[in-house]
DNA sequence: CCTGTTGTACGAATATCTTCGTAAACAAAT
DNA sequence: ATTTGTTTACGAAGATATTCGTACAACAGG
């Protein structure tokens, strides 16, 4: 039984905030997301609230400034975006989807070694 | 100056099928769409209408029934969407998502050689 | 104490997305 | 001509997401 994970477009920025810093408040994650966004105080709370609602966020409440830390892991929810991705816009292909995105973040030699590794591995235990 | 695309979900699922089959009818649409979810055809049509004033879709109106085609490309969509997935979710490193995509669609051979030779070429024109 | 600051809770306004009912236009069939 | 079926247009209801104002509690410094 996998929960279905479907942050909206704002959650996600707030999961990646707390998957980056690990436990945080309020404050700590509003102060990141400012620099990124035009937003007010009460709207980061609020929507951390709700996400602690929907289980996506736990919470220390035990002091008075609580401590937010996210809920889901980030390799699942990667993996759930990523597979609906695959599906609906690149119909299928992961391979579409890879070679598109090496083409335009161009990747470090040591980057571009690093996957070649992870190609060959993986051909090894096809065989 | 690029536009800022922005398709929703279900705009997704309209616009992945109409890069599949070129110009078509809200019918025709609608009908594919049906196979895999539920929903009556002026929910599609609408949204298709919908999608015309945004400019997602354009459309030809000289006939009775009117016939719809994406006015974004799938490569401009494809690359937005992924920007800001790697960017969000994978904090940038579009390494990750590349082994993260390999990772779970077991690829074939074939599709392991394409990108190898991918890889391949990259290095040779950052030389 | 009083006062200013910082925090949470609550609720409501706004925006956006999704769905569909109903009407009107039109064409084909009877 | 009337009926039947297919289509678009319109608008509104329902669902969900986003934003923020206001109230109130805790606390720190004077």
């Amino acid at each position: 039984m996998n929960k279905h994970i479907k942050p909206t477009e704002s959650e996600l920025e707030i999961l990646g905030i707390l998957w980056e810093r690990g436990a945080s408040t309020v404050r700590e994650v509003h102060e990141i997301l400012e620099q990124s966004k035009e937003a007010g105080y009460t709207t980061t709370l609020k929507l951390m609230q709700i996400m602690h609602e929907k289980g996506l966020l736990k919470r220390d409440a035990s002091a008075k400034t609580h401590i937010y830390e996210a809920n889901v892991s980030r390799e699942k929810t990667q993996q759930q975006l990523l597979n609906k991705m695959i599906d609906t816009v690149y119909n299928g292909s992961a391979t579409q989807l890879v070679m598109q995105a090496l083409g335009h973040h161009r990747s470090s030699r040591k980057e571009l070694d690093q996957i070649r590794q992870y190609l060959n591995e993986m051909e090894k235990k096809q065989q």
